[in-house]
DNA sequence: CTGTTAGCGCCTTCAG
DNA sequence: CTGAAGGCGCTAACAG
């Protein structure tokens, strides 16, 4: 004697159908907002389906048509200003196609997602998949999708670029263009700070940054060239080793917004002055750059309307069912947005 | 003339069932891991799986037991940092109970919501919601989920805290041992800066300021509380209101971690160090207490935890079925953090 | 333009 | 412990 638990069981097709004296198939019809419908008809159906509140069973509709209208990403939680950039444009595009966003993360290593994407894919059904950096570039997930016959797009991936529908960014020009903004500044003892080389996005920003100094003709210095891996203390690491000493540049590169905040904190400790004696530029343009004193000179990186592109892309694929047709690239393009922390290099 | 577009349309329970040589209802039991089936058909079954690779189709499973094994976050992105954690929390979570975690946000109004929820739940057939502040608060979203019948937990949440399942958090103890705290390094003149007031947390955190204060016998100043909304920029001008002037305070309690950042910025632009002429102190220790030099005193909320409760609570709540017992409660306890932005006043 | 028929893949119910 | 029949709610694929 179990009373209904809740309305989402309700009434459905038929009788909505019986209520507009029409079949059920005219229901379904008006429900897909196919054309082949005579208007008084239509009119009637959505006042049976008003007057009964109906609500359609994705259940069911997923079944007959095969498909579950649930996108996946498949995400790493890098940092949370990446990712919660990602979801707004991810959502608001899913919202207007019609589908849903789940999201499933994993353990960090490459190995660990083998496994879990299998699992994910066999218990969800996801019509399509999003592959942010790193994962875009995990082969071990592509394969795993592929071999599942999962359409995916991927978002900044390094590898294979044009082997599978993705939106790119040029990271790559952007970094020589920052670079070259600091060149022109006067600034020419000028340190980089490399981000994680499991990024894809990594490699393009220190190119950038080498093919300005190139053209300058500037030659680099390898102690000012550190590594980091985009986080925070990562950075403090690279600052510390870059600064320490009176043979210090004057201006540092971060390849991410988190690692300038760690060179910024690491020139107020030492007694420096941002921009006076130093100045420090970053990358991506997350909130960090924003919520920091001064703000940060960075490279906006417009990560929602890449993401926004992906689930453009990929559910355009879905709608042409799976006919092959070309591979789509999009690029989105970064832009250079200057701030306080950069001033010319003190007399 | 369509080629299986992909290997998602595999296998199917018929296909396993004939391969082990059993009715399609053995396999089923297999699956759902009843207990009544011989251990050799077991393993049969299990084998023929494996061998057809057979994944088997939410969707028909949903629709068969009317669930859709789906949760619901409806979120309303504040705050970067806090969402990213609780998404961690989440889907930990979720993957454990076999859920599958979609996020949906929408306008930033309440009103907007009302509409917005409506949409979601028709398209969407979540088993369950949970609704993270501040829109657990938001009436139209509950009105809207409680009319449609989906139980949802709140986290966070300040109205009718037991009329529905929630986690909840000690805010307002949490507030009081931090002012005790500034109080017990020597501060007699401290301010404080209001959260969003759409935010309950708001006003539990300001209250437990207030009563500290009380308690130790000083008398507010009407100036040194100023208003915020949670936000960076609404902390830069509160804290330029508060510290222009030599009649400022010796600590700022900012009630969140990203306008204690806005005041750390101003104290810089002023000229003041901090923490030695100005003590600096927020709340949720998300990623910018630690981005920050000196790294912010704060208070950790275990937002993680209690996103992780939420599904807890819901996913136990889904699996009774209905049936009322009880409403849940779960408190998740805040810590107090010390770290470096905080000192004795100047002597 | 509309209706009929026959499933989609799985699970509930009731027999064995 | 296992199987057979029927249905969940919706939509292809045909007919008219």
């Amino acid at each position: 004697m179990r009373t209904r638990a809740n309305k989402q069981s309700g009434a459905t097709i038929k009788d909505v159908a019986e209520r507009a004296g029409v079949s059920a198939m005219t229901v379904s019809r008006v429900l897909n907002g196919e054309s082949r419908v005579r208007d008084e008809t239509r009119e009637r159906v959505l006042e049976a389906m008003k007057e009964l509140d109906y609500r359609p069973n994705i259940s069911a509709r997923s079944l007959a048509k095969a498909r579950s209208f649930f996108l996946g990403l498949l995400y790493n939680n890098p940092n949370p200003g990446y990712v919660s950039e990602l979801l707004v444009g991810m959502m608001n595009r899913c919202r207007q196609a019609g589908y849903h966003l789940a999201i499933e993360d994993s353990g960090s290593t490459d190995s660990h997602w083998a496994n879990a994407v299998e699992m994910v894919l066999r218990t969800s059904n996801f019509d399509g998949v999003i592959l942010p950096p790193p994962v875009c570039d995990f082969p071990s997930v592509r394969n795993a999708l592929e071999e599942m016959g999962v359409p995916y797009v991927r978002i900044a991936p390094e590898q294979d670029r044009d082997a599978q529908p993705s939106v790119i960014t040029d990271d790559r020009e952007a970094a020589e263009r920052m670079t070259q903004y600091l060149l022109e500044l006067g600034h020419t003892r000028i340190g980089f700070i490399q981000g994680d080389t499991e990024h894809g996005s990594s490699r393009q920003r220190e190119a950038g940054f080498r093919a300005a100094l190139e053209k300058a003709g500037i030659a680099l210095r390898d102690e000012w060239i550190q590594p980091g891996r985009y986080t925070y203390r990562s950075g403090l690491v690279a600052a510390e080793n870059m600064l320490r000493g009176d043979d210090r540049p004057s201006a540092v590169f971060a390849s991410n917004d988190d690692m300038a905040a760690a060179v910024v904190a690491v020139a107020n400790k030492l007694g420096l002055d941002v921009p006076g004696q130093l100045s420090v530029t970053g990358f991506d343009d997350t909130q960090t750059a924003t919520t920091l004193w001064p703000q940060l000179t960075t490279v906006r990186q417009p990560i929602a309307e890449m993401s926004a592109a992906s689930v453009d892309i990929l559910t355009r694929a879905l709608e042409r069912g799976g006919e092959d047709s070309d591979v789509e690239i999009r690029l989105i393009p970064c832009e250079l947005i200057v701030r306080g922390s950069t001033a010319p290099p003190a007399a």
